[in-house]
Order: C-alpha cells, then sequence, then structure tokens
DNA sequence: TATTGTTATACTCTATAACTATA
DNA sequence: TATAGTTATAGAGTATAACAATA
C-alpha cells in the first residue's frame, strides 16, 4: 500500500466516480442526467418550479426547458396551484413515477457494488460520516427521501 | 442525530455536493467545468487526444470541440507527436499552467472546509476510505498528482 | 412593486457518423 | 486495415435579459 491521496483528490474522483455509475444508469433509461435527476427529486412528492430551481441549483428560465423535456417524455406534468395562480406545481406521470422508482433502486444498487470492497464496519463509518457532511452543509434531498430540503452552501 | 441516509443517498449527495463546490471555484476563475476539469488533468504532464478521451470518459469528437475552446483561451497548445505524425500532444501554455495551478489550490482548500466539522480521526478515516475506493475502482487522475491513471469501469 | 414562470438568445457540452491522414 | 484526430450535425443543458401574469 502507501498511496494516499489528499481529501481535496479524494472527494473529486469520487464524486466523478459517481457520476459515472449515475450517468451509465441514467442512459440505460434513456435519460439525460439532468432529467433523471429532476425525476428522483419529484419522485417523493410534487414541487412547484422555484422550489425545483432552489434544489437542483438552476435557473428558473434553465429549469422551464428541462421540465419542458421531460414533460414532452410523458414523465411529469404541469399542474397549476389553486391559491396562487401564478405558480405550477410540477409532478410525475404514473410512468414518470414508476421510471423514477426504477431508475432509483438500479442506482442504489449500482452505488452498492462500488463499495462492496469495504468491511461492513468500514461501509458504516463511511457512511455515517458521509451524511453527516451533507447534512452539515444542508445539501438538498436530490437522492433519497430522507433528510435533508435546504439548499447548499 | 437519528437522520442516517443509505450508502447510495450518501454517495449522491455528497457528489452533488463537490460539484457544487467545483462549479463555484471554476467560475471564480470564468470556465466552464468541462473546461477546468481538462486544465486539472494536463495539470502536470501533457496527453494525447486519445487518452484524454479516456480520461475524462468523452468521444474523441467532443474533445476535440473542447481543447479547441481551451485553446482559444490560450490556457493549452497542441503540439505534434514526432514519432507518429497522426497523434497530437495537448500541452498548458504558461498561463494555462498559472490558472491550473490556482484553480486547483482554491478548489482544494475549498474543499477543506467542507469537511471542516469532522474531527481528525473521522477526517483521516473518511480520506483513507474514499482514497481505497477510488484506487480499487480505478478511477482515472482528474485531480490530484498522485496515483490512478486507469478508465473507470 | 415584487414574485412566478416563460421566451429569446447565445454558448458550452455531448454523441453519432462521415471524413482525412498516417501507420 | 486500423488508428489518431477532425468536421458536420443535432440535441441537451445552461445563463442572462426581457417579458407576461398575478400577487
Amino acid at each position: 500500500m502507501g498511496e494516499t491521496l489528499g481529501v481535496a483528490a479524494g472527494l473529486v474522483r469520487l464524486s466523478f466516480l459517481v457520476q459515472c455509475v449515475y450517468a451509465r444508469s441514467a442512459a440505460a433509461y434513456d435519460l439525460p442526467v439532468a432529467q433523471a435527476q429532476l425525476l428522483c427529486v419529484l419522485k417523493d412528492r410534487p414541487r412547484g418550479m422555484t422550489e425545483l430551481s432552489g434544489i437542483l441549483h438552476v435557473e428558473k428560465s434553465s429549469l422551464s426547458g428541462l421540465v419542458d423535456r421531460v414533460e414532452r417524455r410523458g414523465l411529469l406534468r404541469r399542474t397549476s396551484s389553486l391559491p396562487d395562480r401564478r405558480a405550477v406545481i410540477v409532478e410525475l406521470t404514473g410512468r414518470g413515477k414508476a421510471v423514477a422508482d426504477a431508475f432509483y433502486d438500479e442506482t442504489s444498487e449500482q452505488l452498492l457494488e462500488v463499495v462492496t470492497g469495504l468491511s461492513a464496519a468500514d461501509l458504516d463509518h463511511f457512511t455515517r460520516i458521509a451524511t453527516r457532511i451533507v447534512l452539515d452543509e444542508s445539501v438538498p434531498a436530490i437522492f433519497g427521501d430522507s433528510a435533508g430540503t435546504g439548499v447548499a452552501g
């Protein structure tokens, strides 16, 4: 052994690896990464455009086009919010929900394989620390239905 | 306490966080993420187009355009390989090297801040495990000059 | 006036397919 | 024939600025 990367290099390369796995899984569902990400955010509940913009860290104008493309695939629909007639609620269709669930499960599985070589103790420790960082930094809930809805610093 | 994400959610959200930090840092240098990434790969040594294509996981045709745009900024130059006259060697210019170094240092610093809340022991453990995963999976050396030149599975 | 969302525009990034030049 | 790289083309993704409708 001996080779040790710094924290920063470890984080960036790990991130690159995760992106690759995510992208490969998305491609298996014929989805661009951005669209798969949107599906995952909408997986558990409908969201407003401004809300989605904050979660995904994209401008509302960019989001309009992204939602258009996913809508064209029949995976989501725009609904109008009754209380505020300016607002739009974005929600998955039945097919959208099915695709989102399948993609989520498949991606989770592929990611588990990435950490297959770790001991149970290391895996547990690693998960705990990663969770800690992510919650500390208020990373939005772009994957997984549990905690975290804020906007990352 | 109580809130715990699964491994997969932890990995994806951590990756999202790292991407955000990376993107913000790149923006501070007026660089699109892909261009910053290319600079980091070239930071320590020149590379051929096919080699870069494998490291960055992009088609050579896409890479041609990417290299064009960075070249137009005066941050790299194409050199011809003497032994094989088909091959092209891509290397940073003086300014490119300066920008790459500055971006790399700044990004590393920003990423360190992300793990500021961890104890020394946790940070050490985390880094060791992340390094282990990244080396096990042969993640290319897209950041940091140490080990890893293979192509991710 | 402020906010919600869209449209117009321009650029980056990406892949596929067809191509040139060299090996 | 095979490999190195480019060009052509088309589409996705993004931001900025200007706009419409509602609050």
